[in-house]
DNA sequence: TTCGTGGCGTGACAAAAGTCATCGGCAGCA
DNA sequence: TGCTGCCGATGACTTTTGTCACGCCACGAA
């Protein structure tokens, strides 16, 4: 238990949300904070639920997503260690506004939706970092409507194999090559689109020569070419 | 000027993001807080200009956008009377992530980026405020993101003139009554369109009786019908 | 092994979105 | 009066997107 209670200070020390709050605070911040684990794939929670509290991932990671009744999933956000989850909602006083779940095992760390205002209210710098947070957050679904209002799906998934290139490619003799993260299900709900035409266009990616593909890696023999797919009507 | 300033605390006092504020508080804000006009149409600020400081809007309405390389616009959102704009910005540090502009003859009051962080210090609630105010904000683009994801511009055509009839319609005989409040350019924009399709799909929709155009004046005979379309697909 | 399941690739289509060009109305103005 | 510019409507066409259906393969359980 006094374990777990360190665990969770060292965890929260590093959430961004958190730097800069004394030991001591993170100390009792991390004596009410409650440890949750989730097996990949399982639910954290579901857009439209009650707000309870705020969660800080503490190993792991999160998708955050919005489906249709049709069946169809958007992502709008993936977090990793440190990252926060429902910091806004907690506020506002409404429900969440998308659902969340867990892409592999996960531990969360749950904060009440009670603990974590009594926090803001005696530190107002929380509320600071909050924003800035938050103001993050916003600059990346803007990012998406952008993509989601200007251009195709063979631009958005240029732009994320750029991306994931810059991020976490390694450097070959061949070229850059990456790993895609998931299936190509995962893959259409992050860029907005279907199963079948992420297929597709990653098929025509590679007869135009742009990427090689085998399995779920992706050689990039020349970004500047995979760029240049950027530039034509963003 | 001290007229003016009297104005000024009266907007700011109706702001949303500073009720609750004292009326000493109000002046004092009150006087820091410049004036400026905008004729209809006029650039406030540009996506990516440094950030220089907040507005809120006390006459007119402005429009929150984004462009495309190709020209087209997306409104992310219109705020009127008692709203803010760039509340965000002036805390992560960022530049201005979407461009605004005045859609009428308008008067925003300018904040600077130092007045307001200092505001922000001393008055902690004022904090809390801001996070209510983005949370809303966000939720409108987290609304934006799941309609351009997941529906039609038929759709969303629709979902926009059930709106408008909930929000400003005028119960009449036949039905609802009203007024698109600007251009099929500019709805367009707002729905993330171009205008050639929110002009066939109101043809669409007064040929499907749904509803009745003149000119810019529409009556809706049943709302429920309409409100159907909004059941298929979302 | 055999089966079932899930992910993937693809062809064939259908629907939606977007582009281009044209036409007509209407307001403002020389 | 005629010119011009803006806006809306619309036809013709292309591209993109999405759907449905099928077959293939890998993998794990029975």
């Amino acid at each position: 238990m006094k374990e777990q209670g360190t665990n969770a200070a060292k965890t929260l020390a590093q959430a961004g949300l958190f730097t800069g709050l004394s030991d001591a605070e993170l100390t009792f911040l991390a004596q009410r904070a409650v440890p949750r684990k989730f097996s990949g794939g399982e639910i954290v929670f579901s857009e439209g639920d009650p707000c309870a509290g705020m969660y800080v991932v503490e190993s792991g990671h999160v998708r955050i997503f919005k489906t249709s009744p049709g069946g169809r999933e958007q992502v709008l956000s993936i977090d990793g260690p440190g990252g926060s989850i429902a910091e806004l909602p907690v506020f506002d006083g409404g429900n969440y506004p998308a659902s969340v779940s867990a892409m592999e095992d996960s531990t969360l760390l749950f904060i009440s939706k009670q603990d974590f205002q009594a926090l803001c209210m005696t530190h107002p710098q929380v509320a600071l970092k909050v924003l800035r947070v938050v103001g993050a957050r916003l600059r990346k679904l803007v990012g998406i409507i952008e993509e989601l209002s200007f251009t195709t799906v063979r631009h958005r998934l240029a732009a994320f194999l750029v991306r994931m290139a810059q991020k976490e490619g390694q450097r070959l003799s061949e070229g850059i090559e990456i790993t895609l993260p998931a299936s190509n299900q995962e893959l259409a709900s992050q860029i907005g689109t279907v199963r079948e035409l992420v297929s597709r266009n990653l098929s025509r990616f590679q007869s135009e020569k742009l990427i090689q593909m085998d399995g779920r890696r992706i050689v990039i023999p020349n970004l500047k070419a995979l760029e240049a797919e950027l530039d034509g009507a963003e």
